[in-house]
DNA sequence: GCCAACGTTGGC
DNA sequence: GCCAACGTTGGC
């Protein structure tokens, strides 16, 4: 008799905001890795909480022209306290932040791929499968959002052309 | 660079 | 715990 012991592994989507002029997608590439520092929203972080090693994520590019979907990259480290809150010289210090007991946290992530192009925020509007997307129902989402798997694989199939 | 919307802060 | 002021986000 074989018991359930381990949950079956669910993959969940997730979309992840940065200014490419900040860190980009091909950055990412470079890299290889990186860590997601610097998130200051309470529902970005609850979201970063959830994420499990192997979630699979949109990298968006946002305040560019155009904004949008630029390529997919992998969850490979669960939350853990993102030092940068405890760093007076970072942009990302939060002094109310105690690193005992720390605010914010962050995720390790790895590069999938890149769309040959962006995929535009304006083509995601006219898309009849995007309409229930947190990205497009709310005035401005949180930099870190869930997505459904159709919508995930829906910009997925839209970057690959 | 503008500005609308919204999250956060802090006085009361 | 209300709510006005403030700061930030992010499309345009």
């Amino acid at each position: 008799m074989t018991e359930a012991r381990f949950a079956a592994p669910v993959t969940q989507y997730w979309l992840m905001k940065s200014e490419p002029g900040a860190y980009s997608i091909e950055d990412l590439k470079r890299d290889g890795k990186t860590f997601w520092d610097g998130i200051r929203n309470y529902e970005a972080r609850n979201s970063m909480q959830q994420m499990q090693v192997g979630d699979q994520a949109i990298f968006y590019h946002s305040s560019s022209n155009p904004p949008g979907a630029a390529g997919i990259m992998r969850i490979a480290r669960r939350a853990y306290p993102d030092h940068t809150a405890f760093d007076p010289s970072s942009k990302y210090h939060d002094p109310k932040s105690d690193a005992d007991k720390p605010t914010w946290f962050m995720v390790d992530v790895e590069f999938v791929e890149s769309f040959t192009d962006v995929v535009p925020l304006s083509t995601l509007r006219e898309d009849k499968a995007m309409q229930e997307s947190v990205l497009l129902t709310r005035f401005r989402a949180p930099s870190v959002q869930p997505l459904t798997q159709p919508e995930f694989d829906r910009i997925v199939k839209l970057g690959r052309g």
